[in-house]
DNA sequence: TTTTTTACCTACTAGTAAGTAAGTAACTTC
DNA sequence: GAAGTTACTTACTTACTAGTAGGTAAAAAA
């Protein structure tokens, strides 16, 4: 429908996830895009509104995501969601949770709460999985899904931090012995 | 010694662990210590001799308490480092891979190596502090102590990121169930 | 006592940031 | 065919950025 404001989001979560949200501009959207400057401020007044825009299509996808593979097994939907961190380590972008958190206290409140509910939203969707995945008999962990949920979102988020600065085989093996606590034994197949 | 010098790089470290590199300047330095902007320049003349100064102490701080500590238990040494994480935790500030990482790429040549250095260098003492534990029989955890010290990086560094954002008790939580996978059985004790 | 160094200062440059005011060409609706 | 709307433009403002040039008062060294 609208294509330059959906190609402006898609540049701006680009820039989020490789520099970060304060290290980018409109101008360098705009060179890109061939475009004015203003004429970002049209689609997007402030810079809060696009960040809050990049984290709702965000929001879309994970949704999106979880409706489609409800059905499958815990851990089968585990590995969708580690196949595209797989993806980001090697395009050398950092998801928007380890780009934005960083940065949360100098953000736009809007913009905070928006981080806040996107953080909650993945931690709701990865512990509803691995509560499945352990009823079904294929993940074993202590504690509550909720608690186990921060870990897997710590091990994945800080993968794509350190892969990018240590080398890309970190990301292999900090997937590894993540999977390997919830004794979930595809360890080194996520990637097929 | 130097009283000017080392204020400088003690509300660097600050502005970054709050802020982030990116987010603050000379002259919120300047303004806080009652000086011209210039005397920053003065003592670093570039922010990226700032930015490696700061880390440089931190690594000081990192070699200091390895000797400090080297003839306690594995699990005692690792205790001593998640106290300085809540104490961090309380204050509201992220720690130096947390908030460096993510900005990696747009950091000066000099400091992305400086950045490099640094988790080189804590991952390396957290692989020593596990397989020392694990020789003493009070960690249980399986794989290399290299593979194993990226998860605890990876927890202890997460679990200040998201406790910013979704609460103090997050940090809790996420450490209790980090000391759970090694076996650690003094879960709830480390802040005594 | 002269010279040098330390630790700053004022005043400035060049560049970039987000955001705005006002205009316009093309298309849509009435 | 007139009026309004969409999707931009040029030109601008205000505020801040890192960094520099050149000066100075006081302390230390010769």
């Amino acid at each position: 429908m609208n294509d330059t404001r959906n190609q402006i989001i898609t540049l701006a979560d680009d820039f989020i996830r490789t520099r970060g949200f304060n290290a980018f501009s409109y101008a360098d959207i705009a060179a890109i895009m061939d475009l004015q400057k203003p004429a970002i401020h049209y689609y997007f007044p402030s810079k809060a509104d696009l960040g809050i825009s990049v984290i709702d299509k965000e929001l879309e996808t994970i949704t999106r995501n979880r409706d489609l593979h409800h059905n499958l097994p815990g851990d089968e939907q585990l590995k969708e969601l580690v196949q595209t961190f797989f993806a980001s380590s090697r395009s050398r972008k950092i998801c928007l949770t380890g780009s934005l958190t960083p940065e949360y206290t100098t953000l736009p409140q809007r913009l905070q709460d928006k981080v806040q509910e996107m953080c909650r939203s993945i931690l709701d969707w990865m512990a509803a999985c691995l509560e499945k995945g352990r009823a079904e008999g294929r993940f074993v962990f202590q504690g509550t899904p909720q608690d186990r949920a921060l870990l897997v979102m710590s091990g994945l988020l800080s993968s794509l931090l350190l892969s990018r600065v240590l080398g890309e085989d970190i990301f292999d093996r900090m997937i590894g012995q993540l999977l390997q606590d919830i004794n979930a034994n595809f360890s080194h197949q996520y990637k097929k």
